[in-house]
DNA sequence: CCTAATCAGATTGTGTACAATCTGACGAAA
DNA sequence: TTTCGTCAGATTGTACACAATCTGATTAGG
């Protein structure tokens, strides 16, 4: 993690999931070799990876720009998402130690700290704590590649920015499902861990698509 | 598709798939720019999107090797499969087409064709038939994501040599499966369907790894 | 007024040169 | 014999130059 590229690589990818980079923004290659004082050649080489990780569509002759998203492809990610993220939540119910339990119990206690109020400047203090939240999670499941599809499936900006949509109702569901997984996992109850994952992320799909667009055909 | 660096990683990509490139074996950038009378710049490019794909391993300032799989990432990578591969197929059981149902017994009938003797030359003739049998499952379940990931995680060479480990009666009951997954469209049953794929994948598993190594921790 | 051809500027695609870094072999010292 | 340092060759990292291609505006023709 030393050359020109990666350091390039990391922070394009930064900046589109903090929707910095907004989506359909187009990215020249020069710009950006302007921007880090270097030349084209490990941009390149970083906008094709990026493209790779579906971070940006990548046209041959053409150029690049920023993934954007329609509703259809949102709701199929958070359909993916909670098959994954249950599935991995299970599992940690199965390996998790006291100790990343206790972790957990922190990290939330740290959210509701915050309070429920639904404005932007909370939702961005909540988010990166969320994060680290299912993150935890994600790694007591002991799973590798589980853990890898799920990275693939939340380092996106709606995923990121889901908490500024919360209303004040739901930001209160929110911190009650996090409150129930904890039990789940003490109970080791795999089932029970699995739907309360479950509901969490239909959940959050629901308050991003609002409820008439998510219809499961 | 037309420029030098598509070409080249459709290339390789193919030949890793094939099994020619080993796991492990070293790519040089002038080597494959030698085979493709080509510079190395279109090279580097295919070699990035490769292994940000997860065909090779990049190890910055060193170079480049096929990636290589110990058995507790197959084992991983077949729980994942079955989980995407299961959720495809009830998906499946509740869209596919009549028509779809018809080119799936067809396939499977071509499969039969072949006899269940385990020799290398039949398992060659039937792994591309049976690849377009998960094919067309995978396209009737109408998700995206959920197609994007299940290439993912079946474009590797093990998977796609299963074939050549099956004893008889291994291949018996894989035939068995398939023609029950076809019962279980037929009667638009998704948890039959998702049963039967789960099985199907649990079962092919155990034929690469042993029975040994398998157990799920 | 509309359509289509044309052209300049911008942008990407590839080749080549050289710098930076690594690898493995060889040899000297303990 | 073992260990460490040194060095040459090989390989990757980056810059730069030029060719190929695209985009959008402008203009000629209907």
């Amino acid at each position: 993690m030393e050359t020109v590229a990666s350091r390039i690589y990391q922070n394009i990818k930064d900046q589109i999931i903090e929707g910095r980079y907004p989506p359909g923004m187009r990215i020249t290659e020069q710009n950006i070799a302007a921007e880090f004082s270097s030349s084209r050649t490990p941009v390149r080489e970083a906008l094709r990876v990026l493209a790779a990780d579906g971070f940006l569509v990548f046209t041959p002759n053409s150029g690049t720009v920023v993934r954007e998203w329609v509703p259809d492809q949102v709701r199929e990610l958070f359909d993916l998402r909670s098959l994954i993220e249950s599935e991995i939540a299970g599992l940690a119910a199965q390996k998790i130690s006291p100790k990343d339990i206790d972790t957990l119990k922190a990290l939330q206690d740290n959210i509701e700290l915050e309070g429920t109020l639904a404005t932007t400047e909370n939702a961005n203090r909540i988010s990166p704590i969320n994060r680290e939240f299912h993150q935890v999670v994600a790694q007591a499941g002991r799973n590798e590649r589980l853990v890898l599809m799920l990275a693939n499936a939340i380092e996106i900006p709606i995923v990121q920015q889901t908490f500024r949509r919360y209303s004040e109702k739901e930001l209160r569901r929110s911190f009650s499902h996090h409150r129930e997984l904890i039990d789940a996992l003490l109970a080791r109850d795999s089932l029970w861990a699995k739907a309360v994952m479950s509901c969490h992320i239909h959940s959050a799909k629901h308050v991003l698509l609002g409820h008439d667009a998510v219809d499961n055909r």
